[in-house]
DNA sequence: AACAGTCATAAGAGGTGCTTATATGAAAAC
DNA sequence: GTTTTCATATAAGCACCTCTTATGACTGTT
């Protein structure tokens, strides 16, 4: 740049005008000012740009090319300030989201729609996988949030649990059941459970192994969703989410049972890759959800 | 706009080297300078621009956005001055010229013909019309320059003479010529003339109207060009200007008339809407052939 | 542990881009 | 022909703002 480009704001305004005194009431600066300035534009880049008449000023053949220039470079700018402000009025802009499934449809579900319904204008994704590759996501800046289950640490990210989740064991409504179960009777039960790869088994595998215990489920699924369609059909005992799972308690498809000591709760959580990195739309979902 | 524009060029060099400090070096001011302008852009724009991190700063969501309009902005600006320049080095631009046919070809084509060779990139158009409607054509700024036959006044442009030029009588070679001609012997003679409206004819019945001699010409033309051939190939005496008719004279195809007195000369002149309103160009040229 | 990077912050100086005031010039009004 | 009015140009000075320098805080590296 061979001047100080304020000026070529100057110079645009005054462009339109096609005067120096208009201009600069626009501007709301004295016409000195607008002299001055154009008189250094023209000399930093050392061609005459307005020729001085009557009534005013007009662009000179070269101050007119050059105008055209400045007004798409202006209008760019003007644009890009324009849009920034609607991205932070939540007027525009896009949210990615990185979950799994269960945590999909059974926590984030309702605030999707609401976030949506407030600001209709952001456009929503939402990467499917498992926690890891939400992770994964998010370091490269292909996901704005991932929802995964706790405990995961990662030291690139900031990772806040958002909502405590309690792991308990369920079978057929029709089933008969104790009161309680100690942990090796629940060891017993034919077992439906989640994948090993899966934070939630791995969490439930761990609690079991400090007891000495070894779960060996009949039956692995990799589908959470599908963990409580087999034990209501009395393929089973599984292990699910209390918090995952209200609807089918209460509608009577299967019933809890009581585990003595419970399994420790957990949490899921919301990982990001910074709070200063979060976007206005990323951002506003997260106070949405309450985990500020 | 919200804010500085001369930020947006220390943000825009600031987000391609991802880096403060790296930035700095390159617009050659201080890391401090870079950090505290940033904030300030930050602040008006409220937004958050950078994630600052171990290694340097990134763009946020909402930064990257931004960039991008910035991004064309500081290119249109950088083409804008490239293109001055190259305008100032006539390396590229065009030249719009208005003149009659006879001038043209008479007078201009060697100096467009030197001009051409010498600035190749200039784009060279001209536009073929009378007198008042090439002055017409500099006035709405369609061309740059006019070249007519003076006397010409016109308060918005300016006029300069640029080649003193002589009326004479000329006819065929062959024909007997007296030693010399008074105005009335040579009225009497079979005269081949411009139309009346044009500029040297205007010039020439003026003259002779002073001395109570009305012409009446044999042939009435509208192109210059054939004055020559009609009087060479015998049909009368032509009036041409002397300037323009060497090579016929020199080849003998014609002979030029004593007239005593001789019409007073006149001058071509060069037409424009204003020193400084002259495109690099134009005023190249007009240096060119010499009207400064 | 010391170092070599990063960006942030504080304080101060210098420059520059305003302001006001005045000059200049040309067209319009009288 | 004056005078008025409306343009831009110029001069001088001041206030602010944007740099610089110096330092701090922090991280990852050697």
């Amino acid at each position: 740049m061979k001047t100080k480009l304020d000026y070529y704001r100057i110079f645009y305004e005054t462009a339109r005008f096609a005067s120096f005194s208009t201009a600069a009431q626009h501007l709301y600066i004295s016409q000195s000012a607008i002299s001055q300035c154009i008189r250094q534009l023209e000399t930093d880049l050392n061609i005459r740009l307005f020729t001085r008449t009557r009534r005013g000023v007009a662009l000179t053949k070269e101050g007119e090319l050059l105008f055209q220039k400045i007004e798409s470079a202006m209008q760019a700018i003007e644009q890009g300030e324009h849009m920034l402000e609607r991205l932070q009025h939540l007027e525009s802009g896009e949210l990615t989201i990185a979950a799994g499934d269960a945590i999909t449809s059974h926590y984030l579900l309702p605030y999707l729609e609401k976030f949506h319904a407030a600001y209709p204008q952001i456009r929503i994704e939402m990467a499917n996988s498992y926690s890891s590759r939400t992770l994964q996501m998010v370091k490269e800046g292909k996901a704005d949030l991932a929802f995964i289950n706790l405990p995961v640490s990662d030291a690139d990210l900031c990772i806040e649990p958002c909502l405590e989740i309690h792991d308990i064991f369920v079978c057929n409504a029709d089933c008969d059941i104790k009161p309680s179960y100690t942990w090796n009777e629940i060891a017993k039960q034919p077992l439906i459970l989640l994948e090993k790869k899966s934070t939630s088994r791995r969490f439930l595998d761990k609690n079991f192994e400090s007891q000495g215990i070894t779960l060996t489920p009949q039956i692995e699924i990799a589908a959470y969703d599908l963990l409580i369609r087999f034990a209501s059909i009395q393929l089973g005992t599984a292990c699910v989410i209390e918090e995952f799972s209200k609807e089918s308690l209460q509608s009577g498809n299967i019933k809890k049972m009581n585990v003595v000591p419970a399994l420790p709760p957990r949490s899921i959580g919301c990982a990001y890759a910074g709070r200063d990195s979060l976007s206005v739309a990323a951002k506003s979902f997260l106070k949405l959800i309450g985990a500020v």
